[in-house]
DNA sequence: CTTGACCTTGGACCCGGGTCCAAGGTGCAG
DNA sequence: CTGCACCTTGGACCCGGGTCCAAGGTCAAG
């Protein structure tokens, strides 16, 4: 066996790799979604690749909207595959019933959304000039879009 | 025709009309979501009965994810029946698709949720006592549903 | 007129989820 | 050995979306 002690991820590796900025990883750290890593014999935190994994499935979960300190819940069931201290899986179905609840409300509001969008059939302002739409910026230059 | 200043809702009124504080109802005039009522002689704001649904409209879009700054847009839609400045039906168009798109990412969280889910089928603690779940209470208590 | 419920304002505060910064330490290349 | 990129820590700050509070005004009942 080559000696096992590799060296793993530096905090920007793992950043980069999910794309997110290092401060993030710290602050998830901080908040106990990410186990604190080994250290490198300077200080370094060190990553092993599974916390990549572990990465993605919280930005997978929290771009869900779910808070992080659900996601902590998630991660331990996860980790340990079974309860941190309570039906684990009570917890995961309660989750779900939520997710599913959310999707139904989305549902509704896309239905109603839509028909907003099919009640302005003709409205469509006369010349639309499809690059010149203001992104939603502040006012202060409200928009030229007169042109 | 009777004297048609019959005195609309005051702001608890509508608050509670749609299950807010009053706070919040302030809160959303400061923003711009709602736009600022008549006010009594005395001061008061008096609104008109249209409010409950306009700040119902606010609760659903919110619920969805949306924020306020975005339900304003769509507000002003729904208000004019036509673009605030640029091509609203655009807007909503982009919303609908945003929505479309959590909804999607909803549902494949749903569906790694499930699987997660379906892969405890043991471990359910041996005697979940229904009622005895532990809230998401922090440490300091730590549970004692060893019971 | 008094009382009490309700209203007004402005400003402070809170929470979640980051994001940025300064001061200093590591580590590898040249 | 020097540089430079990267790392460390702690703490301050930011934004969205409220939420609470104090000091004072309004108004209807009794």
């Amino acid at each position: 066996m080559t000696t096992t002690a590799a060296r793993g991820l530096r905090i920007a590796e793992l950043a980069r790799a999910v794309g997110v900025p290092t401060d993030t990883v710290r602050y998830y750290e901080r908040v106990g979604l990410l186990p604190p890593p080994k250290r490198t014999p300077g200080g370094y935190r060190d990553y092993e690749v599974s916390a990549v994994d572990r990465l993605q499935f919280i930005q997978g979960s929290q771009r869900l909207g779910l808070r992080l300190v659900d996601i902590g819940h998630l991660l331990a069931v996860r980790d340990t595959g079974r309860c941190p201290c309570e039906p684990a899986g009570e917890l995961l179905r309660r989750r779900l019933a939520d997710v599913d609840a959310q999707i139904a409300q989305l549902t509704a509001l896309r239905a109603e959304m839509a028909a907003m969008a099919a009640a302005l059939p003709q409205a469509e302002c006369p010349d639309p000039t499809p690059g010149t739409w203001c992104p939603p910026e502040e006012e202060g230059g409200e928009c030229a879009c007169s042109s």
